[in-house]
RNA sequence: CGGGGCGUAGCGCAGUCCGGUUAGCGUAUCUGGUUUGGGACCAGAGGGUCGCAGGUUCGAAUCCUGCCGCCCCGACCA
């Protein structure tokens, strides 16, 4: 039975189990990709929902753009295709036909495309090409649309939600007459995504800027959000990327400015996938299985009914239901269990599981004493309450669930952001404790290159916030003005 | 694409080296009963192209050849 292996004796395989058996997600028959589940799928939606509602707030609209991509599209800008070509699925044939020496189906070689078609790894190309067509004039800016859609990128190694050949995303495509506008677009959006991430998701972030080496193909610069999971491992959350004119010049959208000058315009996308599951997995959830945030939890409450007969599950039924009624009042989601076919024992340890923030538990003893034990699922703490008090319990623990889920995670990331000095600690850091490295970095490529070489960790970000402090680069000894942190990532 | 491992019931596995009853175990499923405050117990039942295709043999899950797929580790990446 569902036994979980424990973060410590194999964080991944920890994670594998908790994904197959909370029924978010599965392996599919197709290499690399994967079926989403019911219960998986439901917290997606949930956080496709808030994010939708953050997008729509602040000014955009949906739109779809199609799945195919002319591969002359793709080598229109240089750095894009380059980082791209790699890992395109290519369409080449339209039809199938039967194959007459064998019977099976093959290919049918006289329907070849005249041009090829890619499924995109992401949609820049193809929007460009069609806000060409959408922009003359200053007057027709700033475009704000995001699409909620699937993309394909031909990955080696793939893992359920972290990196998937094909996967769910939204990406937004803005595009702006002023680069001073399109950069605070794409810094607009980050702090969008940090607002999701920390208040919904309970997952502190840091906001940063990508270096160079680790910047969005086609990008002039890269924003993003990075989060720091159990195993000490740093996991990109979200980006946002300011384009400057590089897609514009690449589509030739110009349009006439107020002055009467014709001018490139300034662009900015961005966007967070399903990956957003495996942190939420990763940053929250123990040895007993997920831990779902409320405020993102498909079902918030359950109660359980323990009975030796039937004249006792219809009165706990009645003041189940009485519960239910109240909470869903207050907008919280409760599921009544009286399923005769599980022990109470085995629905514990399933809707912890699947995570459940707070289940309730009514026997013949609360019969008598006008009780019900609330347990919730962050700590594992029990408590005994009168009825009469419950609801207002659960209210309340909607609320502190949610808070302590984020300060625990933020402790344990403050706890993990650890200041190195010179090369040697910069190693036992990495090797002891994982975590970010905050250090000085001379800001070339080639000491970035040369410190993943030696030892896999990358630089995550060059953090917003980071203070100015003279320094010297923890590799190469050259001078530096701020710290940047490094890790392992996923 | 390199290195390692594995394909046997829905899932997890034993059996393979050394060929020989009707292919077995755990779990899940179904039936009946007893149970029910942390993954219940007893009894019974159903469920298999042993990854695929050839070959060797009186006889193949087991030996040989080829192929396919999956997982883990590396190179690449959200």
């Amino acid at each position: 039975m569902a036994n979980l292996t424990t973060r410590e004796a194999d964080y991944s395989k920890w994670y594998n189990e908790i994904v197959e058996q909370a029924d978010l997600a599965q392996h599919s028959d197709v290499k690399g990709c994967m079926v989403i589940k019911p219960y998986g799928y439901a917290i997606w939606e949930n956080m496709r929902d808030v994010l939708d509602r953050f997008f729509k707030e602040t000014g955009h609209q949906n739109a779809y753009f199609p799945l195919f991509i002319p591969k002359s599209y793709m080598s229109r800008e240089a750095a894009h295709v380059e980082g791209f070509a790699k890992e395109c699925a290519v369409v080449t044939h339209y039809r199938l036909k039967v194959d007459e020496a064998t019977g099976g189906i093959i290919v049918d070689p006289d329907a070849k495309l005249a041009e090829e078609l890619i499924v995109r790894p992401t949609s820049e190309t193809i929007i460009w090409n069609t806000y060409k067509g959408w922009i003359q004039s200053y007057r027709d800016l700033p475009i704000l649309i995001n699409q909620w859609a699937n993309v394909v990128r031909w990955e080696m190694r793939t893992r359920l939600f972290l990196r998937t050949s094909e996967f769910l995303w939204q990406e937004g495509h803005t595009a702006h007459s002023t680069k001073t506008e399109a950069i605070q677009e794409a810094r607009m959006m980050l702090d969008v995504y940090e607002k999701f991430a920390e208040e919904w998701m309970a997952m502190p972030v840091i906001k940063g800027v990508k270096t160079a080496n680790e910047r969005f193909a086609g990008a002039e610069d890269t924003y993003c959000i990075e989060a720091l999971m159990q195993d000490g491992k740093a996991l990109q959350a979200g980006t946002s990327h300011f384009l400057g004119q590089n897609f514009a010049k690449a589509f030739d959208v110009k349009f006439a400015s107020k002055e009467g000058t014709m001018d490139y315009v300034w662009a900015t996308s961005w966007g967070v996938s399903t990956r957003l599951m495996g942190a939420l997995i990763m940053t929250h959830s123990d040895d007993k299985g997920l831990v779902v945030p409320p405020k993102l939890a498909p079902l918030q409450v359950v109660i359980v009914p323990i009975y030796k007969d039937d004249s006792q599950l219809e009165q706990i039924g009645e003041v189940a239901h009485g519960i239910m009624k109240e909470l869903k009042a207050k907008g919280i989601s409760v599921k009544y269990d009286d399923d005769d076919s599980k022990r109470s024992g085995w629905k514990f340890a399933e809707y912890e599981l699947k995570g459940i923030p707070v289940r309730l538990a009514m026997g013949p003893r609360d019969l008598e004493n006008k009780t019900i034990e609330v347990v919730r699922r962050d700590t594992g703490e029990k408590q005994l309450v009168a009825l009469d008090s419950v609801v207002g319990l659960v209210e309340q623990l909607m609320v502190d669930i949610q808070q302590n889920l984020f300060n625990r995670a933020k402790d344990f990331r403050t706890a993990n952001i650890t200041k190195a000095e010179n090369w040697d600690e910069f190693l036992s850091i990495l090797k002891n404790k994982g975590g970010f490295i905050s250090a000085h970095w001379d800001g070339t490529s080639e000491t970035e290159d040369k410190i993943k070489e030696l030892t896999k960790a990358t630089i995550r970000c060059i953090p917003l916030d980071a203070e100015q402090e003279e320094g010297m680069c923890v590799y190469s000894g050259a001078p530096s003005h701020q710290r940047v942190l490094f890790a392992i990532a996923y």
